[in-house]
DNA sequence: TCATAGCTGCGACATTTGTCGCATTTTTTG
DNA sequence: CAAAAAATGCGACAAATGTCGCAGCTATGA
């Protein structure tokens, strides 16, 4: 099950920050989707529901943390794309990686072992 | 607007020999969809109504072909996929779709000018 | 203290996608 | 020629996604 356009823009955001209020989210996402705040609180409850985030309470305030990691999340999205587009028999090469401001050095060692797992068809965690 | 997997699927497909009947593609299909001829049927007819696809009256038979086509269809899903998912400003290196048994030595070609268009913001032909 | 602003829980509706069925027509086969 | 098989047009329903509103509660500010 994989994250839709609006929901890894989320996760994007909180990967970077977290935990962080519906409202906090709401202002960052403006710059990518032209949404109500109605609609940014209804993704988020479904994301929770879906089990992609986390609710943590906060006084009496509602804050959002990821369940999903980064890298098997990625992962498993540049596995799909290079099967499912390009009929890949690897995974991508690294150096795809490389230019991404998602991931750190440390994030890179970390995505090169689940794609090799990706390719084996074992599950990431 | 982009293709779903299943309708990507039978554009490959398409892209590989075209025009074919509904019975053909919903054959091939059936490796990676567990559909019946119902779902693959009304799929078609969803697509030609989107403007993928088009129909091919053969005698009495309904033929389908595809209106978009392969090189632009891919470079968009790589744009998307690059710019969504990895945040990388540059597109994906030609490199990595030289492995794909999908694009041809000319396909290459043209996916690179399609790369250069979609990182200046041109809309793909 | 009260009005205003912000947050919450939940509902609502439209569209898209997933998926298949049925009646009818056409083609094929025996 | 008739029965069986295949194809067609269209309908149907569920789930997911897109998108926003409202009533009520809490916090803030004047």
């Amino acid at each position: 099950m994989q994250p839709t356009a609006p929901e890894l823009e989320i996760l994007k955001l909180l990967w970077q920050q977290q935990p962080q209020t519906g409202r906090e989210l709401h202002d960052q996402l403006a710059d990518v989707l032209d949404w109500s705040y109605s609609s940014t609180r209804k993704t988020l409850e479904r994301m929770v529901d879906k089990g992609l985030l986390q609710l943590v309470q906060q006084g009496n305030q509602n804050s959002y943390a990821a369940l999903v990691a980064k890298v098997p999340t990625l992962a498993a999205l540049a596995q799909d794309f290079a099967s499912r587009v390009l009929e890949l028999k690897q995974p991508l090469p690294l150096a795809m990686f490389a230019d991404s401001a998602l991931l750190s050095a440390e994030d890179l060692q970390a995505l090169e072992q689940q794609l090799q797992q990706l390719e084996r068809g074992d599950e990431p965690c």
